[in-house]
RNA sequence: CGGAAUGUAGCUCAGCCUGGUAGAGUACUACGUUCGGGACGUAGGGGCCAAGGGUUCGAAUCCCUUCAUUCCGACCA
């Protein structure tokens, strides 16, 4: 490609509504353009990425039996019906109606769409195990997207669907599959992306992990342990919170007179917040108030409230605390006439300060298994960097990440509520039990470029890079210059690799500042002082790695270069 | 969906407070001088100042409404 010819403008200026580095690379470079919120147009470049992306994971899908197909975009609200999830899933499906008044909607995702194919293809158990996969377009119609090509609306995603008629089967290829993902991202040339336990969300199901990519831009938060290298999900890690045993003391009361937040009973006893249980009261959507009670320092994590108590919920109003017999800002969990919920901080302290559910009152000693030995002890903490890793007992920390993928063991969440089944050896029938496996490849491309750039542009590995040669040719206008670049440029071409050549007659700067933000891993330059020794120049992008070349070594040498470069991402 | 900010040339922005009919840099076109990390000069093209309504003799500027974008939350396979 010449870039002469290329329909990709660069800018030098950052783009006024980007901030993440990759957002900022991808419009600067010519890579992406906007055209509504969260919808992008690729580029020439862009697309190359794309495609390479794409075969990388098109052939470790292949290695682990998976069977490419395609699935249409728009569906129809039946299909959406049968698994319930027309109902289920609010704003975040586009529906749309046809000519004919039919309710139809953009697939966010597949599994209604692949069980509806496979049911009528596949009947017997003999058919089993299989894996379908595409690369198709999916919608969603977030509610704010945001970081260029991270969370967009519309995307292009790998989505993998596998079909078992044993657990130990899907866990045999869940396993599988787990080992591509690692392999896919490490030939995209982020080896350092890391599996992750999570929460299974929309998708119903129980095992779950996400693929994140740890970097500080990241949106989503992971849970790290530094010693054993447990990673979780925000969602559902578990800290550990250890006391050390004490005497049981009688509760008594204190006079508290204007103390109502933790930090005033902290300065006011003296004593840390880790001494302290906190009542934090919430309101459901069918209006029944429940009490949650967590240790002084500890946050509560409302996604697993969430789960707990099965509903949407919001802060409760003074009223309605008032309404369950405790007192706002002195409340204490003994004796409420709503639920209570405590978590496993306040439940394994001893003598912590609550509240008295009397105005200017706190209560010393309260010991939850002595006190309220009848409510529901639950994990409802969010962990925090310190808390103890429940594994090994080192300390966690909380890591930002990017979200690349995901695998889901589903189990028969799609195939019962759409009566897909298969005919066992004895006649019987039964529910296939599946896995599904996604990687956004728009946001995989982003992610590569944040991790993967300098001050002046991507560093794109080789593996995905979207070509493999950059020529620089200083002063075309001179013809040596100009017929040794040509021919240079055809017999790389000729010899099989992706060039990329600046046949402009523009200065070095400008070439050079280009030629950075494509972001191509070997960069040729043809210019006068080492022409005139019979030498080309090779610079790799983002590494003090150049030198000169005599002309007819260039060839073998590029050779060399790719194919040892290549190494990296097998 | 809440809170905040911003919409002026392809891009980055000034002008707005204090109303008088549109500016810079960059990019683009032509010519000349330059030429190894985003050169310079001269000339030129390019804007319904987000849209709609109002106030006014007169609105990019003041007021109202809508829309869009960005940031922070909520939400999110």
């Amino acid at each position: 490609m010449r870039v002469s010819r290329l329909v990709s403008r660069k800018h030098k200026e950052k783009p006024a509504e980007a901030q993440l580095a990759s957002h900022i690379f991808l419009l600067r470079g010519g890579y992406v353009r906007p055209i509504a919120n969260g919808i992008y147009s690729l580029l020439m470049p862009a697309k190359r990425i794309q495609h390479k992306i794409i075969g990388i994971i098109r052939e470790e899908m292949d290695a682990i039996d998976g069977q490419e197909i395609q699935m249409p975009i728009v569906l129809p609200r039946e299909l959406w019906q049968e698994s319930g999830r027309w109902d289920s899933v609010e704003a975040e499906l586009l529906r749309f109606k046809d000519r004919a008044n039919h309710d139809m909607l953009l697939a966010m995702t597949h599994e209604e769409a692949v069980v509806a194919l496979a049911r009528t293809e596949v009947t017997s158990y003999k058919d089993y195990p299989f894996m379908l996969y595409q690369f198709q377009t999916k919608f969603r119609d977030e509610a704010r997207s945001r970081g260029g090509l991270v969370r967009v609306r519309e995307f292009i995603m790998k989505d993998a669907y596998s079909f078992h008629t044993s657990q130990a089967d899907l866990d045999n290829y869940y396993d599988k599959c787990a080992k591509a993902y690692h392999r896919i991202f490490r030939r995209c040339g982020i080896p350092e992306v890391v599996s992750i336990q999570s929460d299974s969300g929309m998708m119903g199901g129980k095992v779950a992990h996400e693929y994140q990519l740890l970097t500080d831009s990241g949106e989503d938060k992971v849970v790290v342990c530094d010693k054993c290298h447990f990673y979780a999900n925000n969602e559902v890690a578990v800290g550990i919170y250890q006391s050390e045993p004490e005497d049981l003391l009688p509760m008594e009361q204190i006079e508290t007179p204007n103390v109502k937040t933790i930090d005033d009973l902290t300065a006011f006893t003296g004593m840390p917040e880790t001494k302290m249980a906190k009542s934090v009261f919430y309101t459901t959507e069918k209006g029944e108030t429940f009490c949650v009670v967590v240790r002084g320092d500890v946050e509560v994590n409302e996604c697993k409230l969430q789960k707990i108590v099965q509903s949407l919920f919001n802060f409760a109003t003074d009223e309605e605390v008032r309404k369950t017999g405790a007192v706002p800002g002195f409340a204490c969990p003994i004796g409420l006439k709503c639920r209570v919920f405590v978590d496993h901080s306040v439940a394994n302290g001893y003598n912590l300060i609550c509240g008295a559910n009397k105005e200017g009152y706190h209560t010393k000693n309260f010991n939850m298994r002595r006190d309220l030995p009848h409510a529901e002890v639950v994990d409802i903490a969010t962990v925090k960097t310190g808390d103890i890793c429940p594994r090994c007992g080192g300390q966690l920390s909380i890591k930002r990440g990017i979200e690349v993928g995901n695998i889901f063991k589903l189990g028969t969440r799609y195939t019962e509520s759409m009566q897909m089944t298969y005919t066992d050896e004895k006649g019987e029938e039964h529910h296939p039990i599946m896995g599904c496996y996604g990687i956004g490849i728009g946001r995989l491309l982003a992610s590569i470029c944040e991790v993967r750039h300098d001050d002046y542009g991507p560093i794109w590995p080789l593996s995905v890079a979207p070509w493999q040669i950059q020529i620089c040719a200083m002063k075309m206008d001179r013809k040596d210059i100009f017929e040794t670049a040509e021919t240079l440029y055809d017999d790389l071409q000729k010899a099989g690799y992706e060039v990329l050549f600046d046949d402009r007659n523009v200065s070095a700067g400008v070439q050079f500042a280009d030629a950075d933000l494509t972001g191509i891993p070997l960069r040729l330059t043809v210019a006068p002082r080492a022409l005139a020794e019979g030498m080309i120049e090779y610079k790799v992008r983002g590494r003090d790695e150049s030198g000169l070349v005599p002309i007819k070594e260039i060839l073998p040498f590029v050779k060399n270069w790719i194919e040892t470069e290549m190494q990296k991402y097998r």
